[in-house]
DNA sequence: AAATAATCGTTCGGGTACGAACAGTTTTAA
DNA sequence: TTAAAACTGTTCGTACCCGAACGATTATTT
């Protein structure tokens, strides 16, 4: 586990620093725990089924979703991932040189990327995918079946809130 | 919302690409949406609440872990905020350098580094925590009052069970 | 006491990660 | 049909972010 501390005694600690001001304490212990979480998922996947493949986590991110919807515009990518085009840019430039995906500009709207896997990336990725779902399936191991549904719901229900907060 | 495409969609793509092959997409749902969530949360409060301060999201957590529990070892924050040694050495300097937190060896344990907030690093929490605390209820703010407990508890047994995988 | 092992924080190298500014393209206004 | 606005992907600068290797310190063996 991660802390060490128990959630009452942080309560108090914050307490003590803040006099009386209302804290909402349920709503910092989600957001606490749900980047733990993501963080712990994620280095776990790195280190294991990923480090095998050389590949890092927003790398293996747009492998999936180029194999799934290709051919596929950078923008939908970068939204599908949710991750920035900068950032995109930079990872499609190393997966681009190791041969694994292929670029090429629209004919139809000269603005827009148009995304594929090679060869050598449908290769990779139907090896992978299996091996990673297998670690996924580890992650949610210890709750109960019936749950998972509704906790995915959860989540996909955070983000809604949020995103739904973007200026842009 | 981050994705266009269903999840019926989804699951046929992939089993269109596996064949018959075992995929657990409850799964693969969760962890997916375990981290849509994490990064829409942490890019909303980055763009909101701590860019005001200028403030990564890496680096608001270690002045909160140092707040909460100063003095405290290196070591504790690493693990606290989920993060390895080698990024919170950078995050450190970088406070450190703007004048939020002191670094000081342990005469007990020369191994040790020991860190503090300044006075300067204190007034700014006092005033950051309850900003950043009303990001975190805005984030949660459509599920049901009732289901937080029990989605912390969720979040926190999968950061359970894949830390207990570590090999260390 | 001397050798060995364990622990801690830093450094190093490479790969993300972001917002802002940019150039090129397409769409919309006037 | 020009001019203005919107959109896409890249570049730039800065800051993370990790594992591995390292030097320093402390604990454990023998």
């Amino acid at each position: 586990m991660a802390g060490q501390h128990t959630l009452d005694e942080t309560e108090r600690q914050v307490q003590a620093r803040l006099g009386d001001l209302q804290i909402d304490f349920e709503a910092m212990a989600v957001t606490s725990n749900l980047f733990r979480a993501a963080n712990a998922v994620r280095n776990y996947l790195e280190r294991t089924v990923l480090a095998e493949h050389d590949l890092s986590w927003t790398a293996f991110v747009v492998l999936w979703v180029v194999w799934i919807w290709e051919p596929v515009e950078s923008r939908v990518i970068a939204e599908e991932g949710g991750f920035s085009k900068a950032t995109l840019t930079g990872v499609m430039q190393t997966l681009e040189g190791r041969g694994l995906i292929t670029r090429t500009r629209s004919s139809k709207d000269g603005r827009l990327v148009l995304v594929k896997l090679t060869a050598k990336g449908r290769k990779l990725m139907k090896q992978l995918f299996p091996e990673f779902n297998k670690g996924e399936r580890l992650a949610v191991a210890d709750l109960k079946q019936n749950d998972l549904g509704s906790f995915a719901d959860l989540l996909r229900a955070v983000t809604v809130t949020v995103e739904s907060q973007r200026t842009n």
